[in-house]
DNA sequence: CACAATTAAGTTGTGCACAACTAAATGGCG
DNA sequence: CGCCATTTAGTTGTGCACAACTTAATTGTG
């Protein structure tokens, strides 16, 4: 009863296909984080919480939102996580004057310092990619595109405004 | 500890490079799960519940340890989420006969029914990825191809930290 | 046969993602 | 000016990922 003729690509094969392309982001996003998870041990950082440092050291000192615009979290993921990248003394928050709703993030000296270790990091994981520039750049330019068009699927496009990352060279 | 590298070109630059395949891929995968939420919940399925229930509907009745295998995660993952399918009713779990260590996850009937329901969903996905079959092929192909690379280095990991607790086989 | 090692599933604790909500500050409008 | 919609962070609750651990069944070895 399971076994149907499939003369024309019916639909179950589509659920295939999903069950590929699906498979191979995940897997690939957690494949990721895992290495990640192992060099960033030493350095006290998550992945995310990598992400964010990351940010920080490239644009210096970032209002919450900024931070969440550029890395298209919200504050219920940034919030917490940003309170946790304090309490492990590398960056200090605090209300701006101007605008008392804004909270600005800044690297302590600890955490700017901390930039030395994670410089190592980028060979580490250029070696366990082990792909061709070339390779990399298009699997970069296709997610890019990728996530674009989920995006603009999921809904109309809340923020437009600074678009961060991506702006390769 | 890490040796410092005598000559060093622009160890920043490697840095934004980080940062734009770290944030492609992140990005990506948030915005595919974001898709499938919307998609999904009218099935009453999150994304990994999909992921699960297409294994099942491919490959029929399966222990926990095989859905493991196919898609890369652990009983710490799998065994609540198993959980929730079967208070969702849609599978059933029953302890192995012969290996009594095993646990069966067969679909229900309500299981096997949602099927039907789910054939819409890579419809909608396909759209909205709106991708060449060509350039879908190559993401896949690459993102397999980086996920293997990241699997192998994740193993043998060989950084000169003082991680010492490698098991050998 | 007894007993240690292995295997399968489950449990606990931490952190991230996200929806839905709250609280406080700001800006627009009559 | 007072009022209300918007903006910005933060909070709460659910679910996933994963490390580390526990429990129970099986296997291997003496």
């Amino acid at each position: 009863m399971v076994t149907t003729p499939p003369d024309r690509p019916h639909d179950e094969d589509y659920l295939r296909l999903d069950l590929q392309l699906c498979f191979s982001l995940h897997a690939a996003s957690r494949a990721f984080n895992g290495v990640y998870r192992t060099l960033l041990k030493d350095l006290g950082l998550t992945y995310p919480q990598y992400l964010v440092m990351l940010t920080l050291w490239e644009h210096g000192e970032l209002p919450v939102k900024s931070i969440g615009e550029k890395l298209r979290l919200d504050s219920g993921t940034l919030s917490p996580l940003l309170k946790r990248l304090e309490s492990a003394g590398f960056v200090e928050r605090h209300r701006s004057k101007a605008d008392e709703r804004s909270v600005s993030i800044r690297l302590t000296e600890q955490g700017t310092a901390l930039r030395e270790h994670a410089l190592t990091v980028p060979h580490h994981i250029a070696r366990a990619v082990n792909l061709p520039p070339e390779d990399f750049h298009t699997l970069r330019t296709l997610l890019a595109t990728l996530t674009e068009g989920l995006d603009a699927a999921q809904g109309p496009m809340a923020t437009g405004t600074d678009e961060a990352a991506c702006a390769e060279g």
